[in-house]
RNA sequence: GGCCCCGUCGUCUAGCCUGGUCUAGGACACCACCCUUUCACGGUGGGGACAUGGGUUCGAAUCCCAUCGGGGUCACCA
C-alpha cells in the first residue's frame, strides 16, 4: 500500500457549544464527501479552547448529530457502543505519526511548545495590557471611525529575540498575567482559494493579534494552524465567514515553517431575510411572539410569564428587552405561546421528524450542484450520500450565499418519506415516535400490525414523521376525548337544516349491523357509497359527517382504512358521542 | 467606517471559464384546470429572472469597467 504517499485529509472542527448547526452540517458533509471522493480521510477535531462555553456533552451531541446524518469520520473522536468517547488515530502503517489528542483543550503543551519557538524567533511576544485597557482604546478608535489596530510596542523588533523581548518573556514565565501576541509581517498576503481564486490582503492590514489568552489557552487561529499541520490536514473547507481569518493562518504558517494547506471557502447559508442563520434566531423569534402577545393583551407581563412558565422573572424581563438570548427562556416562551421555534440545528430537524437523507440531500444543494441531468432532461437534484461520495468536487461549489428555504426542505422530506417502502417507513416512524412522541407510541401499543396499518394510512400525506402523528393522533385517543372543530362541524353537520347529522344517523345504523368480521375497509367503503347514493348526495357529505364524528375535523386519511383501524366499537361510540354533542337529527 | 466576497425567476440553481444552439432550462413555492369521499399525492398548463449603465464584438447572461445593491469580517469567540 502507498503508506508513504501523503493522503488527502479534510477536517470538520466544531466548537462544542451546543448542537450541530445546520450550516456546520453542510461544512462537515462537504469535507466528508471531498475526502471520500478522493480516497482521503475525514477528520473530526473538537475546538474546545473556550473553557467557559465548551462542554463535553455538546461534543458528544455534535458527534451523534453527525453520525445520525451518516457523516462518519475516519479520524478523531467517536461515540462507542457503550456510550464512551473513543478515538480513531493514525495507525502505524499510515506513515503519519499518531495525533494523540483531538480535543484542543488537551493539546495545550503542544501549542506552548510552538509558542516558545515563535517567541524565540522574535515572532511572538507577551503583552501585559489588561482586557479593559484594550477595550477602552478600541472604543476610542471606533468612535473616531478608525479601525483599531494594536500598536506594536516600539521595543519589539520584528524577527529578533532582543533584550526587551527576553525581559517580557521572563516576566511572563514568572507568572505575570499576560496574553501572547503574534508579530504580524508587514507584507502582502495572498490566499489561494479553490472557490474564490486569489484573494489579496495589503501589507499592514493585519495587526499583532492575540494567539494565546491570559488563561493559557490558545486563540483559535493559533490552535488551528498547529493542528492542521500536526494532524496532517491537507484541505481546509469551511464557510466563507472564515475567509478573512485565512491571511492570519497563512502568516502564522509561514512564521512557524509550516506548509499551507489548500483552502476552499464555501458560501454562507442565510435566512430568507438575508440575516445570518444563527442559534440566536430562536431567541429573536420567541421574543417577537411574546411581544406580539403583550401588544394584544396588556395583562401579560414578565411577572405573569414567570408564573406561567416557571422561569425567573428577572431573566424574562431581560430576555424581553433583548439583554439576553437565553435558549431556555426562548423555549419556555415558545411553549407557552404555542409557537414553533425555527429549526436551526440538526437536532431541531430530527426532533421535528425530518429524515437525515432529506437533510443531507437538501443541504448539499446549498452552494453545490452536481451539474448533471436526469434521463428525462431535468436537473439532477435527488441523490444520496453514496452519490455525493462519488461525485462531489470543489469545482462546482458556488460563490453566492444561499437562503435556507424551508419549504423546499419540506418537499424533499416528503419525497424521501414517500420513497420509503412501507416496512422501512413503519420501523423508522415507530422508532422516531418512541423517542419523540412517547405518549402516542404508547397509545398505539405493541402490535406490529397496528403500527403497519397506521403507517400505511399516514405515509402518503406525511411531510414529516411528526405529521404522521398529527394526522393519526385522533385514532389513538380515548373515544370520549374527541375535540370537535366548530367550523367543520357547522359546515358538515349542522348546515342545510342539519343534513349532515341525518346522514350520520343513517350510516350509524348501517355500521351497527356489520359484524366484527365484516368490518373491513372495502365493506365500509361500499356502505358509505351506498348511503351516499340513496341520499342522492354522493358519498362526499356522508364521508365528511363521519369524519367530524370520529376525528373531530374535516380532514383524515381515507375513511375505510380509518374506520378499520378504529374498530367497530370505537367508531360507534364516537358517532354516538357526536350525535349527542350536536343533538340528534330531528 | 476599513478590508474582503458576491450579484440569473420569490427561493435553490443550470448556463458564464471555452461569447452565437438562451424567444435563458430545471426544482421548490405560487396560480388554474384535471383526478378525487376530505386532506395530501399525481397529471396538465401558466405567471415569474440575466441589478443598472457604459464599453469590447457582426453578436454578451457569458469578456472589461463603473455604479448601485447584498453579505462577511474587524474579540483575551470559534
Amino acid at each position: 500500500m502507498s503508506s508513504s504517499a501523503s493522503p488527502l485529509v479534510t477536517r470538520f472542527a466544531p466548537s462544542p457549544t451546543g448542537h450541530l448547526h445546520i450550516g456546520g452540517a453542510r461544512s462537515a458533509l462537504f469535507c466528508w464527501a471531498f475526502a471520500k471522493k478522493n480516497g482521503g480521510r475525514f477528520m473530526l477535531r473538537i475546538e474546545d479552547t473556550d473553557a467557559a462555553r465548551s462542554s463535553l456533552e455538546s461534543a458528544r451531541g455534535i458527534i451523534e448529530d453527525l453520525h445520525w446524518l451518516g457523516i462518519v469520520n475516519d479520524l478523531g473522536p467517536f461515540i462507542a457502543a457503550d456510550g464512551s468517547v473513543g478515538q480513531h488515530d493514525w495507525e502505524a502503517s499510515s506513515g503519519h505519526p499518531p495525533v494523540g489528542e483531538y480535543f484542543q483543550a488537551k493539546r495545550v503543551p503542544i501549542y506552548n511548545k510552538y509558542l516558545e519557538q515563535l517567541v524565540k524567533s522574535g515572532r511572538a511576544y507577551p503583552a501585559f495590557e489588561s482586557n479593559e485597557e484594550i477595550d477602552a482604546q478600541r472604543k476610542v478608535a471606533v468612535a473616531a471611525k478608525q479601525t483599531y489596530r494594536y500598536p506594536r510596542p516600539s521595543e519589539i523588533e520584528f524577527g529578533k529575540f532582543n533584550a526587551a523581548l527576553e525581559a517580557r518573556w521572563k516576566r511572563a514565565q514568572a507568572g505575570e498575567r499576560h496574553v501572547m501576541r503574534f508579530a504580524a509581517p508587514n507584507e502582502e498576503i495572498v490566499v489561494h482559494d479553490e472557490v474564490l481564486g486569489d484573494v489579496k490582503y495589503a501589507p499592514g492590514e493585519m495587526d499583532d493579534f492575540v494567539i494565546r489568552k491570559a488563561d493559557g489557552f490558545p486563540i483559535y487561529h493559533f490552535a488551528v494552524v498547529i493542528d492542521d499541520e500536526t494532524m496532517g490536514v491537507t484541505h481546509v473547507m469551511r464557510a466563507q465567514e472564515h475567509l478573512n481569518n485565512t491571511p492570519r493562518h497563512v502568516a502564522l504558517q509561514k512564521a512557524l515553517g509550516f506548509r499551507t494547506p489548500s483552502y476552499a471557502h464555501m458560501p454562507l447559508i442565510v435566512n430568507m431575510d438575508n440575516s445570518k442563520m444563527s442559534k440566536r434566531d430562536k431567541a429573536k423569534f420567541a421574543r417577537k411572539a411574546a411581544k406580539d402577545a403583550i401588544a394584544k393583551d396588556k395583562a401579560i407581563t414578565a411577572t405573569s410569564l414567570s408564573a406561567s412558565t416557571g422561569q425567573d422573572e428577572k431573566l424574562i424581563a431581560q430576555f424581553l428587552s433583548a439583554d439576553n438570548d437565553s435558549l431556555e427562556i426562548a423555549q419556555a416562551l415558545a411553549k407557552h405561546f404555542k409557537v414553533p421555534l425555527p429549526e436551526i440545528e440538526v437536532w431541531d430537524f430530527r426532533q421535528n421528524g425530518y429524515l437525515p437523507e432529506a437533510i443531507t440531500n437538501f443541504v448539499s444543494l446549498l452552494g453545490w450542484n452536481p451539474g448533471l441531468k436526469t434521463p428525462d432532461g431535468k436537473d439532477l437534484e435527488k441523490f444520496d450520500m453514496q452519490f455525493l461520495a462519488s461525485h462531489f468536487g470543489i469545482d462546482r461549489i458556488g460563490k453566492t450565499s444561499s437562503k435556507f428555504d424551508r419549504a423546499k426542505l419540506l418537499a424533499f422530506n416528503a419525497d424521501a418519506i414517500n420513497a420509503l417502502p412501507d416496512e422501512i417507513f413503519v420501523s423508522r416512524w415507530r422508532t422516531w415516535c418512541e423517542e419523540f412522541e412517547p405518549e402516542f407510541a404508547k397509545a398505539v401499543g405493541p402490535s406490529a400490525d397496528r403500527w403497519l396499518v397506521l403507517a400505511r394510512a399516514v405515509k402518503p400525506r406525511a411531510k414529516t414523521l411528526r405529521d404522521g402523528v398529527k394526522s393519526s393522533a385522533f385514532l389513538v385517543r380515548p373515544d370520549s376525548a374527541t375535540d370537535f372543530d366548530p367550523a367543520a362541524a357547522e359546515k358538515n353537520l349542522l348546515a342545510s337544516d342539519r343534513a349532515g347529522l341525518k346522514l350520520l344517523r343513517t350510516i350509524r345504523d348501517r355500521f351497527d349491523s356489520v359484524t366484527d368480521a365484516e368490518w373491513t375497509p372495502e365493506l365500509l367503503h361500499s356502505l358509505i357509497e351506498q348511503a351516499g347514493q340513496q341520499a342522492g348526495t354522493g358519498m362526499g357529505p356522508v364521508s365528511q359527517a363521519i369524519r367530524i364524528a370520529i376525528a373531530g375535523a374535516a380532514v383524515s386519511p381515507p375513511l375505510g382504512e380509518t374506520l378499520a383501524v378504529l374498530g367497530k366499537r370505537s367508531a360507534l361510540v364516537r358517532i354516538d358521542a357526536c350525535l349527542a354533542e350536536f343533538g340528534s337529527a330531528s
